[in-house]
DNA sequence: CCACATGTTAGTACCAAGTACTAAATCAGT
DNA sequence: ACTGATTTAGTACTTGGTACTAACATGTGG
């Protein structure tokens, strides 16, 4: 016996852990064993089959990850008047803030407050073109940031939009985004 | 006839779009139409089997997502002098582009510059006071954006860092950061 | 009105990666 | 040598398909 039943299952599971796409048969393959010792073992350890483990991990980010990065807009959008005013809201949650300190490392902050810009401006394409800001206090961990973008300028290819960013009644952030607009074409 | 071949298929892949867990035979009781209808469908629209969207669902963020958000610098430093200068990497990819023009979102640009800013000052903490940025030109997908940062002022508690951003031997992104910096305590 | 194209459905054989179950073989220790 | 645990073998069945063939339906142009 190459290895005692405890042992092969102990590997088993971090084997599985590490690869979570191996088949039984490469197990019992890499254990030498045959395929209804690993599947008699996975019962015992009530690992499910490699169709269920890989289902579980598309679903446990199919609405989780999904909503993380790839926001078209970081931040909530409750209010937004189009050319006029927009209102966002962000969470400052840990993976917002650097591990040292749990404050708010800026660029979160900028991504909200340039998503609000780009978002309040009514045009095919819209993209930041310049951007002054200026982080007023430092934003902890928990707190909850509210954008405030108001339309201040526009002209024919450009609109200016103001931020502020508050967390209760105080300023935290505040910026002016110049922002490119144009329709359609290119 | 129910939906015309073109509107089914147009529809078809919406649906998986939303819901990437259906089987042929849900969609085609959906549809109202055959599963070899369903399956032909998919052929000519070049989708794959349940399985094989799951898989690749679970693929993506099995070692993707880990290190994606949760990054301490935003790129990948490849240059460092503390207090003196830096360079950071960043590929332009899916995550960071808007779906629609394929146009980096500038938060990310920015993000990029605002973390080599605070990496390349050497203090117990580092925050970012104000900064003002141009986005030179847009940054498109695949792209690699080298940021160069120097540092071109001290004062007793502030640090100012000039960043340009390449492609190539292109600027794309511009901005000066004033730094916030202190010894230990709060 | 016939013919041919396009679209749809039916049906078969086959596959991967299993579950569920039965039965036989092997081993370990007393 | 016998007993109980462990391992292996083998069969039937399942899901969600692929790949392929053949038939049927519905037009649409000539």
């Amino acid at each position: 016996m190459r290895l005692s039943k405890r042992e092969r299952q102990k590997k088993l599971k971090l084997s599985l852990e590490a690869e979570p796409f191996l088949t039984d048969e490469e197990m019992a393959r890499r254990f030498g064993v045959s395929i209804q010792t690993i599947r008699l073992d996975r019962m015992e350890l009530g690992i499910p089959e490699l169709r269920g483990r890989i289902k579980h991990m598309a679903e446990k980010n199919f609405d989780g990850v999904r909503s993380l990065y790839p926001e078209e807009v970081i931040g909530q959008v409750t209010e937004l008047k189009l050319d006029h005013s927009g209102v966002s809201e962000l969470e400052i949650r840990e993976e917002h803030v650097f591990a040292r300190h749990r404050v708010a490392r800026g660029h979160h902050l900028f991504a909200q407050a340039n998503s609000l810009a780009v978002a309040v401006v009514d045009a095919e394409v819209v993209l930041t073109a310049t951007a002054s800001i200026r982080f007023v206090r430092p934003v902890r961990l928990g707190e909850k940031c509210v954008a405030v973008a108001r339309v201040t300028k526009v002209t024919s290819n450009r609109t200016q939009v103001d931020i502020q960013t508050f967390v209760e009644d105080e300023v935290v952030f505040q910026g002016v985004f110049d922002v490119y607009r144009s329709k359609e074409d290119q």
